[in-house]
RNA sequence: GGGGAGGUAGCGAAGCGGCCAAACGCAUCAGACUGUAAAUCUGACGCCCCUCGGGCUUCAAAGGUUCGAAUCCUUUCCUCCCCA
């Protein structure tokens, strides 16, 4: 029996992704299995561009909502979770689309990650400590000592990776590096076809401007009003693009047009982040255009 | 017409005799990424050879002073502000 077919749509935001999954999904009976780091968190609705509540209705939308902002989410539980639902759709002999932008979700799903401890919130805060204290360098030659390896290939400054290496080590006893190497892929029960849409640049970038504008027009200040309201903590989705603006708005610090600009801006940054990592990490087909990836998805199905 | 401020790399902005191809920020380009990932971090960024390095042309324009000028002087052009 043959190994049963999923499609799979990357590329940076606004590109079109969830156009083209709903498009695939509406002619093949598929249903959608979002690839969105923020999309899976309940009330980060219009910043995240999460899928409107016709289109939910149209077509089935997997790990989308599924955690409040202040829970612990990881890619490791993206992964699971992702890898359940598209066992289902495929049992229910439906098609799998898995779209959206975040590339780490996409590897936890595919690949999965090494055997590891997940994240121990005092140990960071510990380690933060450290950092704050004696500087980022400091806590870096710490991680040199037991995994040089991995202080070899994380900057110091990068703070998020260096504690975590640290965090691996002292929560397992083993150490990051020993972890990747260990690491075995399970074999892989199904045929994936990854399509990415890479739009020009101008483009995008006339997409993101367009977006961003809908969201501040849609109410992104409220949204983000009652979010904080709701949780003053501020929890980390809270601090992505579109959000940490909104904030500063409301905070008084930045106007709604300064936003709007500083939006677009670090948008395209990310965009841009995004076409790195799926370009090095990932095997994927390009298309500038959804139409054409729609008929290069349609051939590739049968 | 008189007085004042200024013209620096794609933009903003430092520098005000040598350590200046010129700080810094932004934009841009390239990259990393294994449980924070819309996060976090790195590099390049006048031109050319490109390896440490070397060569070439720059700081509105032209002349000048000086061993040496983005920095001082002169003239010209342009911008902004104030008074007429």
């Amino acid at each position: 029996m043959a190994a049963p077919p999923v499609v799979v749509i990357v590329g940076p935001t606004a590109s079109g992704k969830s156009a083209l999954a709903l498009g695939v999904a509406g002619r093949r009976g598929g249903e959608i299995v979002s690839c969105d780091s923020l999309q899976v968190y309940r009330g980060l609705d219009l910043g995240s561009a999460k899928p409107t509540v016709e289109e939910r209705r149209a077509v089935p939308h997997h790990l989308v909502d599924v955690v409040d902002p202040d829970q612990e989410f990881s890619a490791a539980d993206y992964g699971r979770r992702a890898r359940a639902a598209i066992g289902e759709i495929t049992a229910r002999g439906r098609l799998p689309i898995v779209a959206g932008g975040t590339g780490l979700y996409l590897r936890a799903l595919r690949q999965g990650l090494f055997e590891g401890p997940s994240r121990d919130p005092d140990l960071r805060r510990r380690l933060e400590t450290i950092a704050e204290a004696r500087g980022d360098a400091a806590l870096h030659r710490l991680l040199a000592r037991v995994d040089p390896e991995a202080a070899g290939r994380i900057a110091p400054r990068d703070r998020v990776r260096v504690v975590r290496a640290l965090e691996v080590y002292r929560t397992s006893g083993r150490t990051l590096t020993a972890h990747h190497r260990a690491d075995r892929r399970a074999r892989d029960p199904y045929r994936w076809l990854v399509v990415g849409l890479d739009p020009p640049r101008e483009v995008l970038r006339r997409a993101v401007e367009a977006r961003t504008r809908a969201m501040m027009a849609a109410g992104l200040l409220d949204e983000v009003r009652a979010l904080l309201a709701r949780y003053p903590g501020r929890p980390r989705p809270l601090d992505a693009i579109g959000y940490r603006q909104a904030a500063a708005v409301l905070r008084g610090a930045l106007t709604d047009d300064e936003a709007q600009r500083d939006m677009v801006k670090a948008t395209m940054r990310y965009a841009k982040r995004q076409m790195t990592w799926f370009r090095h990490q990932e095997d994927v087909r390009w298309f500038a255009d959804g139409e054409v990836a729609l008929r290069a998805i349609g051939e590739w199905l049968g």
